[in-house]
DNA sequence: GTGACTATCGTTTTT
DNA sequence: CGATAGTCAC
């Protein structure tokens, strides 16, 4: 047993409603941890107690994140803590620890342990397949709505079968096939998806009482992170493990559940205290990062969102400046602004490091991309192309995946004829089709004879498969998995055609090739028993690659939904504009609540200086005119005394750079007069008020008469007769 | 089987 | 506008 005074040393600068998480004992807890209170902090604190007073072995600790990233500093927090490396732990993420126990029983489920992972891309390649192979049109059936439909149920916990049961309409019943279609052809691929990771955990803790028993036995400490993000099957996953000893602690805050479309279910935090009726419960709510006035903003905006769990934050840090609001005449006005503004924050002193523009989507950042370049300020887009996701890092990856599981047809497929041997289409569908139809593995059809197959396709797949045979059984002499990476690029010619491109994106894939082979190094150096399949299978889960730089003096560009869990001294949040932000979408399914709960997340990530800005007019998509807007509503839902506009600006006058005075508005709504419209007398960018619709915005004239206009509150144009249109301008 | 051309369609996306 | 998927002719 360790001293009192280390554990004491635990405790030290932890405010009263942390220490009380951090100490709690047996039973379940809910740690509601608004914006930027130290969750992180209490979370390994917390683990570093139980292991301190000895309350808990590092093997009976599970303690799952959403993101490898932050599973990884967890870990490495816990460790400093308590002074030791504490391998037994399971600090990882959902997947990971699923891959984990799916590896251990795959035999039970009907796969073996060498099981590959699909990735959403690999997804809907097998869907595709599916649809064609009966025969549906797949542009009215797209393999994405497919994909999204049988996510969802699988995350639902909603198997084949339910879901066949449950059809209302033709478009459902043909999911339904797909569905069963998919599952069975994943089986026989013997691979899985990121949604079966979890459903096939649960799966098997379902079905054999000694699996969970065992489980739930040795995790008498079960702590997760991000709760508000969870799904259904993930809580069912948790429920399942934690039956036992029922010590689940659950860090979250419903403010920030920003995942809804991807199934996440916000009611497993608003009810965790019905689940669990003896639940002790823990408010964090002072936080250490923004300044009062930002703290304000937020709690202003999210309270207008219904049934949040009652929550406020305050910060002993003071006021601090008001929030900026700025309107612009368009994007690129809005994008000349923000540049303008980072390097006068720069000249200032102020490290690239510490600013950070967030918007909606990531076509956003084109604009600014530009303007940034072009002002020779120093940034980096977080998001875009991954690096697992890369063509040839997915290339290379299903080489070594067709060696340890010759049933991977998607492997087969993407690597066949990559680099070009002359292995076409239809020489890959026989090869298939002559694996189905015997039963036989891809790997033993592609080897064997293929009926139907032409002289040229016949050899090239010959030659292909000896040089797969060669690379197999070096893969089985167990070396290091850098070296057999390095001998299939080499043996497979992939290496030898990128070099023969002679092009810079060539060279930029093979560098990225070398960056994968010195990642398969990193993991033979750290790996107690590496092994490919278990090198594969934890890629598979690693997707985040371009990580965050921090020390790099570089502005950060990205989403609001990457900036979650992040902070930055300076935010600039741009295309604060209704249809842009609440995007037009969320408006037109009544998302409201999440967009403005990712409104929340983008406004607490600002530590000391918050911009929000908008722009007049912004381009569609075509090269056409840009199209006025109406700012966001969320500017609304912010108490004027907290930001620097003095009153409402203008809608009538584009003022670039700058906010319109009072002078301007007025002058705006004195220009109208006539009771009974004529449609000259509107014009693209007008304000309008209608009787019933209330404000908008003329984004179009039509002939006849007509006038479109967007309403505020609507995510889409109306089109009214002007004459007879009971509206005028503002 | 491969390259070039054209139609289509545009959120967010921890794994 | 620009990426990407799908079609068509060699």
């Amino acid at each position: 047993m360790p001293a009192d005074a280390a554990i004491d040393h635990l405790l030290e600068g932890l405010n009263p409603p942390q220490r009380d998480a951090v100490t709690h004992g047996e039973g379940p807890m809910l740690i509601l941890a608004g914006a930027g209170s130290g969750k992180t902090r209490v979370i390994t604190h917390r683990i570093a107690y139980l292991l301190r007073t000895g309350q808990a072995r590092p093997g009976e600790i599970l303690a799952i994140t959403f993101t490898n990233k932050a599973a990884a500093e967890m870990r490495e927090r816990v460790e400093l803590l308590v002074g030791r490396a504490t391998r037994a732990m399971w600090v990882m993420t959902f997947h990971a620890a699923c891959a984990r126990m799916l590896r251990a029983h795959a035999d039970k489920l009907g796969f073996t342990r060498q099981f590959t992972i699909y990735d959403s891309a690999d997804q809907r390649r097998l869907m595709k397949q599916c649809l064609d192979n009966r025969g549906y049109d797949t542009k009215r059936y797209t393999p994405r709505a497919m994909q999204s439909q049988i996510s969802r149920a699988k995350n639902t916990l909603v198997t084949a079968e339910q879901y066949a049961e449950t059809v209302g309409s033709p478009f459902e019943e043909i999911v339904a096939e797909i569905y069963a279609d998919y599952d069975r052809e994943l089986l026989r691929m013997n691979a899985m998806d990121f949604d079966d990771m979890l459903l096939n955990s649960v799966r098997l803790l379902e079905r054999h009482q000694d699996v969970r028993d065992a489980y739930s036995n040795q995790f008498r400490w079960v702590m997760v992170d991000e709760y508000q993000d969870t799904n259904k099957v993930q809580y069912r996953w948790l429920q399942l493990l934690t039956s036992e000893h029922r010590n689940l602690a659950v860090v979250g805050d419903d403010a920030q559940s920003i995942y809804g479309f991807r199934a996440a279910d916000i009611r497993n935090i608003l009810e965790f205290e019905e689940d669990y009726p003896d639940a002790h419960v823990v408010k964090l709510e002072q936080n250490y990062r923004s300044t009062q006035t930002i703290l304000d903003a937020a709690n202003a905006l999210i309270s207008n969102n219904r049934g949040q769990m009652p929550k406020h934050l305050w910060t002993d840090l003071g006021q601090g400046d008001p929030v900026r609001v700025r309107e612009m005449a368009d994007e690129h006005a809005e994008a000349r602004w923000v540049t303008a503004e980072i390097q006068r924050l720069v000249d200032e002193g102020v490290s690239r490091s510490e600013i950070a523009v967030f918007y909606r989507t990531n076509a956003q950042s084109r604009v600014l991309d530009e303007m940034l370049t072009r002002a020779g300020v120093a940034y980096q887009v977080i998001g875009g192309p991954k690096f697992y996701e890369r063509a040839e890092v997915k290339d290379a990856i299903a080489y070594l995946t067709f060696l340890v599981n010759p049933q991977d047809a998607t492997a087969f497929t993407r690597i066949a004829n990559s680099p070009r041997r002359g292995i076409g289409q239809t020489s890959l569908s026989r090869v298939l089709a002559h694996a189905n139809n015997m039963g036989i593995s891809v790997w033993e059809a592609a080897e064997g004879e293929v009926p139907g197959l032409a002289k040229p396709a016949r050899n090239a797949i010959g030659r292909f498969m000896d040089t797969m045979n060669a690379l197999k059984r070096r893969a089985e002499e167990n070396g290091p998995v850098a070296q057999l990476l390095d001998a299939v690029l080499h043996e497979s010619g992939y290496l030898d055609a990128l070099h023969a491109e002679r092009t810079i994106e060539a060279q930029g894939r093979v560098e990225n090739l070398q960056e994968l082979v010195s990642a398969a190094a990193q993991y033979d150096v750290n790996a107690e028993n590496g092994s490919l399949d278990e090198f594969l299978q934890q890629t598979s889960l690693f997707a985040d690659s371009d990580n965050l730089r921090e020390d790099e003096g570089l502005v950060t560009l990205m989403t609001m939904h990457n900036a979650k869990g992040l902070e930055f001294p300076i935010v600039f949040m741009i295309g604060m504009e209704d249809g842009t932000f609440p995007h037009s979408r969320s408006i037109e399914e009544s998302n409201l609540e999440e967009e403005r709960r990712l409104a929340y997340v983008g406004v607490t990530r600002a530590m000391r200086q918050l911009t929000l800005t908008y722009a007049r007019r912004r381009m569609g998509y075509g090269g056409g005119g840009a199209t006025p807007t109406i700012k966001s509503r969320f500017l609304d839902e912010l108490p004027r005394e907290l930001t620097d506009q003095p009153a409402r600006i203008s809608r009538g006058f584009p003022t670039p750079g700058r906010v319109a005075s009072w002078s301007q508005a007025a002058a705006a709504s004195a220009e109208y007069s006539a009771d009974t419209n004529d449609a000259q007398l509107f014009k693209v960018g007008d304000d309008v008020v209608h009787a019933q619709l209330g404000d908008g915005v003329v984004t179009d004239l039509q002939p006849g008469g007509i006038v479109v206009v967007r309403f505020e509150g609507e995510g889409r144009d109306r089109s009214l007769m002007a004459d007879v249109a009971p509206i005028r301008k503002r």
